[in-house]
DNA sequence: CTTGTAATCAACTAGTTGGTTGATCAACTA
DNA sequence: TAGTTGATCAACCAACTAGTTGATTACAAG
């Protein structure tokens, strides 16, 4: 099964966007050993914590990042199951990718030293 | 070695920008399993093919598919070492986390069934 | 109640993006 | 030569984004 809900969509889409920035990057980063508020995020980069708090409810609508209460503290939670729903949407087609290009090889490899493939296996990449 | 070359910082932000695209997902997910031209690929959407170029050119500059010329067709190839770069990435600080969590499990367990944990498995998560 | 801190909301500016149409280029065909 | 197909370039528009500043909510302490 290739396929996993379209429900997903809205979600890859802000995982992905959320990810495509350098500041969020570096808070998923900072995020993956230690819970951390807003405050403690904000203070390595040169922007203000308005802006840093944006940052995070991006994260946080695309699933990647989740918040608690502590009295007026709200520290920030990486989510690496989210993250692992990312690496399986990747490798569902970097996997299929590879395996065609193996495929091609090796048809390549026998053809090359003249033996005949056993039965064809799906060389289906030329666009003739 | 938890961090890679600062160089590859932009090209991250292209990659992930690049899937952050519903439209330019169904194109790697075409790509994966066979190469494809412009027109091929701008068939199954209701936007024209000017449009999946520049759908294309994204990809192209995130590093994430190539181009090869064959008369006046231009075939699109999904590169796997470039998706396989992303979920490195991923997982480089997914992991980080669920080590994180793992630890933070196994001392509730060992504290909740009164046994005295060896040696304190390095109990940071609490942010007091 | 008042002060102080953490965090968010609201409004605004400046810049970017996705998509369109129309023109252009490159290679094949007649 | 003209005509067709594949693909890109250029200009433009509507929509969206990141960042700012200023006001506001929520909570804790004096």
């Amino acid at each position: 099964m290739p396929h996993q809900d379209p429900l997903d969509a809205a979600l890859l889409d802000r995982a992905f966007m959320a990810l495509a920035d350098p500041v969020r990057r570096n808070i998923v980063a900072r995020l993956s050993h230690g819970d951390a508020t807003v405050n403690e995020l904000a203070e390595p980069f040169a922007i203000t914590k308005q802006a840093v708090s944006k940052h995070i409810q991006v994260l946080e609508q695309a699933g990647l990042v989740t918040r608690s209460r502590d009295a007026q503290r709200r520290p920030v939670h990486l989510d690496a199951a989210a993250l692992e729903r990312l690496t399986a949407w990747i490798d569902q087609y970097r996997l299929q990718a590879e395996g065609r290009y193996r495929r091609l090889d090796a048809l390549l490899e026998s053809q090359a030293s003249e033996r005949i493939p056993k039965s064809a296996p799906t060389p289906r990449s030329g666009e003739q």
